[in-house]
DNA sequence: AAATTGTTTAACTACTTGGTCAAAATTAGA
DNA sequence: TCTAATTTTGACCAAGTAGTTAAACAATTT
């Protein structure tokens, strides 16, 4: 069963590199700490990635991919844009608060590293052109206000993202450090960020 | 002249702690570096912060002052809401352009240290609840669209922030990475966030 | 001007870190 | 089963790191 247990170690060590990188960063995070979260030996990590470098390319990678996704799905559908921006919303955030290291990491990362992103960001399917478009075409219909699609787009991920990069200020200043309280303010948060926008954008 | 030679040496240090905390964070900063572009030995370094960590808080709390400022401008100012607002987010802006990498240092470290930030918010002269009485005034007042004050305020700092911590993400995506034209978009926000904002939440 | 105090430096230390290597253990193929 | 390839490990290394120290230098006090 080669093919299975090489799955197996590879995998185990990509789940571990993951989250000590998402929560430590590419300079915080420590070879062995991932080796002792993966339960292997340090050199096996070298073994099947070289160097720590690679690795966190890898993972980068990986979890860059995750953020930037749905976004698409957007252009793909029939729904009204008051649905198909709840929808979005509602999912991104579940997204975020599945892990809510990850915006830091990305936003931190991405500022070390700007040429690597832009290789990445060829990867990934995004276009953001369609996007536009899809926003062009509600503006021209009358449907919502015109204004750069482009400010509309970072607005609706900046809305839904800076309140999880912010989450300890935000659970600290206005929640006494209740951090129940603070879940359940981003959970509401999924409908008054798409009421928030809306109110802006639509065109009674 | 021992005062102005000691607060020269410090002064320099501490000038060249946060250009290299900023930039690189807690985990990525070298003492040697900090040191050298200080000029002077790292020796001195240990002489007047004893530790790195020490260096660091002492920038961190400096830098995180400066971050959320002008906010309480906004409670004690006679000014209509929309200049108020107007006034916050250009001033803002300007803050963060000046230093760009100050957004992600700041969230990516909150949460390498939640305890730390909650001592210096204690510090700050931020009050949130008076900017939250002055929001529900307005509310009452029949001026604007009544919701939390919470979502309002982190609204605000969201559309202000992240753009700007979203940086490199931005420059690539929407700009073929044209620095210039980034630069631009930024300058044309200080405006069309605060028309955003305002046209969620005045009632005409 | 001598002594005391405060500032700055070069050299050093103890320790951590990413990465290597040769040998052991496991698996696959004949 | 025997052999060859692959995977896993413990021990090791060189480079880099924060922090120390003792001595040189400068400033202040007496």
């Amino acid at each position: 069963m080669n093919e299975i247990k090489k799955d197996n170690a590879e995998e185990k060590i990509l789940n571990a590199a993951q989250n000590v990188f998402i929560k430590k960063g590419m300079d915080g995070a420590r070879m062995q700490e991932i080796a002792d979260e993966a339960g292997i030996n340090k050199a096996l990590l070298h073994y099947y990635f070289r160097t720590k470098e690679k690795l966190f390319d890898a993972i980068f990678k990986k979890v860059f991919s995750k953020i930037l996704p749905n976004l698409m799905d957007m252009v793909y559908s029939d729904l009204p844009i008051e649905k198909k921006l709840g929808i979005f919303v509602e999912s991104y955030i579940d997204l975020l608060m599945k892990n809510p290291f990850l915006p830091t990491f990305i936003l931190k990362e991405m500022n070390r590293n700007p040429d690597f992103l832009a290789k990445i960001i060829k990867g990934t399917g995004i276009q953001p052109d369609k996007i536009f478009a899809m926003f062009k075409k509600e503006m021209e219909a009358g449907r919502i206000r015109k204004m750069d699609p482009r400010d509309l787009l970072v607005n609706i991920l900046g809305l839904s993202i800076f309140p999880i990069a912010a989450g300890p200020l935000m659970t600290i200043m206005f929640f006494e450090n209740d951090k129940e309280a603070y879940k359940t303010f981003i959970e509401r948060r999924k409908k008054t960020i798409t009421e928030f926008i809306l109110h802006s954008i639509l065109i009674k």
